[in-house]
DNA sequence: GTCTATACTAAGATAGAC
DNA sequence: GTCTATCTTAGTATAGAC
């Protein structure tokens, strides 16, 4: 079961989420693709389970980081983390944060571990003194903005991810100077 | 020819961009799907069309847009007609300015008013002071980065796109005040 | 230029034996 | 739990008549 999943994202990063088929995975894990219909109820039930165990190991890469205890600092460590986990496996970005198979919504029980992560990194955000859901919806969207086009135009480099602290100090300095304790 | 490329513009808007199939188009047209071939030589060449036709239509929307002698407020209404144009229509955004099919790339013909389109956004930022390429990046992949936001997660509203303008006015500013005529 | 007919490929899913 | 065999659907693409 544990090993299905991993023998799918190595499909997954050989040909792209959506490229996963039933067929080649049966065959990477060496059954028959029949088979696999004991683990999975169905594709999308396949593809559940990866955006649960990609959303765990994000979890638990997070869990295994020391966090500064300068909250600013401590908020860019946690970018750091989450643009290393994405430029490790595009694929896994893909399935994870956007929306890249028509007709897939993970269950509740999948998305539960992914709202822990948008949880702690707003956490994080309210104690270095961003607390305006707008201006935390900001630095959400400019970090996706830097990664993914990472992802797409230069994976594994850093043209955009070079600028992302410099561009969180501006954001969060704004923030603070505009908001103080609220803000939009 | 036009009237094909149109026809597939609404499928794409119903069932997104990798979910135009040729047996649709061609009853929407209201031909048989082989016929199709006399247009085009392959599924990849339809694509090929819609891209092209997509960045004409923007060049012409920025055409037709007369722009502020104030280069930030210039650069400004160039972001607003662009969130505009993929506001409109997520599935051309897509098929623009993201990679959604697989073993799809534009040819050097459609790709050139795509260029354009660029070219355009690069000489209003170096108007306005934003000359460093490392800052250009940034309020690309910024605007990006709220445009996605935006079309993924509250298509038609503005929870995102509201906050495009102050934060192109802290990239600049930032950017001039770091670069002057120069900068990364 | 449009048609009918069909080839080809690939995918997800099910039935039923072992 | 795994297999063989098969179903079903859906897509791109081609051949050849009109």
């Amino acid at each position: 079961m544990a090993g299905i999943v991993a023998c799918a994202w190595t499909l997954a990063r050989e040909h792209g989420i959506a490229g996963v088929s039933l067929h080649a995975l049966a065959r990477e894990v060496g059954i028959r693709q029949p088979s696999l219909y004991e683990y999975f109820d169905s594709k999308h039930a396949l593809y559940d389970a990866m955006f649960a165990d990609g959303n765990r190991r994000l979890v638990e890469r997070l869990d295994t980081t020391t966090f500064s205890r300068e909250p600013r600092d401590a908020l860019k460590q946690w970018l750091a983390v989450f643009t290393a986990f994405a430029g490790e496996d595009p694929a896994r970005y893909q399935l994870l944060f956007q929306r890249p198979i028509p007709g897939f919504t993970p269950s509740r029980e999948s998305y539960a571990p992914a709202e822990e992560v948008l949880d702690r990194a707003v956490t994080l955000m309210r104690a270095a003194g961003v607390t305006g859901p707008g201006d935390i919806d900001c630095i959400v969207a400019m970090t996706a903005g830097l990664t993914e086009a990472q992802l797409s135009n230069d994976p594994g480099g850093n043209r955009w991810l070079r600028h992302l602290d410099r561009l969180v100090d501006l954001l969060v300095d704004d923030a603070i100077a505009r908001g103080g304790p609220n803000g939009t």
